[in-house]
DNA sequence: AATACAAATGCAACATTATTGTATTTAGAA
DNA sequence: TTCTAAATACAATAATGTTGCATTTGTATT
């Protein structure tokens, strides 16, 4: 479920990454952390509509530098922004869990509570970091039936 | 590597595929059949320059629908398109591979050697397709002791 | 070989997503 | 309260992708 946080959380996120305590900024962490899938590009857009585009794009990438969020692309190579678990650290994710994303209502969630098998590469290749990707129907869409596509 | 095609084949596969034969086909199908890696998109448009976009944008659409390509995001969100292996059918992919992104080359490594193990996931998750992604150093850019990122 | 027609291309316009530079505003320290 | 670096707002531009329509072309048919 979504991590359940208040306003004073979120002002202390940010001075412990150092960062000045603004409006824009606390909406952000507020509205993604009120959720428990993540937000594309242009829900937060139209969400923050009274943001400037530039500072919301500004905003996204100091939070991702900072370990706070991380970046996710969904099947259609839709930027979407999710909460990080407790261990990124600043430039240096640790989000090696599988991406789930519904092809009906089209959320992507981060599915943590899987450990991500190691596989072995043919010879040559050194791989530093594994992402999982699954589509299909989430818990919501599969109890409605719906294998309709909306 | 690359698998060697001459013209009469890429020809009898647009035939195969009720496709007309024309030039713009024939030289993306040329240049994606030449190389070992995906195709991304700025590269293909860079490259085809004289080819319009939007011709283009309809040629790798229409092959994607046939099943002769397919479309992968790279880590950046950048489409890239790679020929399909021998199992994919009308509107029906089975690039259920890994895809390597090289951090240093950029390029996108389709590795069809590797079985994708199939995982649980937490109930009400009704998975239809699963693609992983590894990224790291190719075998040309660790050859090169290269940690660096162009 | 000529014709006819659907399919494919080319072109124009536009929509969306993202970046860069700079002026203005503001949080927080002095 | 004042000062300053940081953050935001605004303007301009780039990159990526889509839609509609006129023109051209591949190919089936005569």
């Amino acid at each position: 479920m979504a991590q359940v946080k208040n306003n004073y959380q979120f002002e202390d996120m940010l001075q412990k990454h150092n960062l000045k305590k603004t409006a824009p900024r606390l909406r952000v962490l507020s509205m993604m952390y009120s959720k428990n899938t993540a937000t594309s590009q242009p829900d937060l857009e139209s969400v923050m509509n009274d943001i400037d585009r530039v500072t919301l794009y500004r905003i996204l990438n100091t939070f991702e530098e900072k370990g706070i969020i991380h970046k996710v692309f969904d099947l259609n190579g839709t930027a979407n922004y999710a909460v990080c678990h407790s261990d990124c650290k600043e430039n240096h994710h640790h989000d090696e869990h599988l991406h789930f994303n519904c092809t009906a209502c089209k959320n992507v969630y981060c599915i943590n509570e899987l450990n991500m098998p190691r596989l072995t590469l043919p010879a040559g290749f050194e791989p530093q970091a594994f992402t999982l990707y699954a589509s299909g129907l989430c818990p919501k869409c599969s109890k409605k039936g719906a294998a309709r596509v909306n």
